[in-house]
DNA sequence: GGTTTGATCAACCATATGGTTGATCAAGAG
DNA sequence: CTCTTGATCAACCATATGGTTGATCAAACC
């Protein structure tokens, strides 16, 4: 293990680039050189490598060597660690959302005063408002 | 629908700072206002709302008002954006590997070449060779 | 009204990032 | 051996980022 914090911050910070993503995106259909990958943008070669790097020192991409070419591939592992990541905290903010709403229930029948049960502050947020 | 591509890279980018990250965190166990958020880091408040204001752009908290206080709340709906974008390419990748394994299974009964059916290159690579 | 408390705004600074161009390297191809 | 192809290295530039300090705002306290 590598510091997985440090690690954590490569990735998201790899991923921050529309760039980056989409050559992810292009590389999960399959490996490619960095000429084939450099095609549908509008930028240097150099460029190009540089985002590799990125990806690479990520984790999300490793290298090998075919003549003269260097084929990329992605990394899949690295999605589980963000997935991991992601999901400890959603997990975490539904378990309070459930006792919030046991609780909610519960005085329903008795009283009817608003208390927070978490913090001195209001914790009232519906879910489901998208933007 | 705010142009997806742009909010991802506002997501990825909030939460590549591991202080970021950290607030996150603390605001899965509930709100809180900037001061409670300040305090486990050594440095300034002012910091902190910035912070904040790179948090809330990329739309994962929202800030409400109770008296001079303005507590923060964690909005986990933006996970769920992130958990498709990464779901998506995952799931991919697999169908690939799938695809590939079947492949080799019927090689193995016939002939014993090596062919790679996706592009003209190495795509060979090892499940599960974590750091 | 004046002061304390909670937080933001504004200006500034150092470093990181994404881009460029030019030079260089490494492996085939002629 | 020389040339071409595929990619990286190096230096440079503009902008973004995370941090600082000082000033300001807004609500509550006295």
């Amino acid at each position: 293990m590598v510091d997985q914090e440090a690690r954590l911050s490569r990735i998201f910070s790899a991923l921050a680039d529309p760039t980056r993503r989409d050559m992810v995106a292009r590389l999960a259909a399959g490996d490619a050189t960095v000429n084939e990958l450099a095609a549908p943008y509008d930028v240097s070669l150099q460029a190009v490598s540089k985002h590799l790097k990125v990806l690479e020192s990520a984790g999300l991409v490793t290298r090998s060597r075919d003549a003269q070419r260097r084929p990329v591939h992605l990394d899949a592992e690295v999605f589980d660690l963000m997935t991991k990541w992601i999901e400890r905290y959603q997990r975490q903010v539904e378990e309070r959302f459930s006792r919030l709403d046991a609780l909610l229930e519960r005085m329903q029948d008795s009283d009817g005063s608003a208390v927070d049960p978490e913090s001195g502050i209001n914790n009232d947020t519906r879910r489901g408002a998208s933007s």
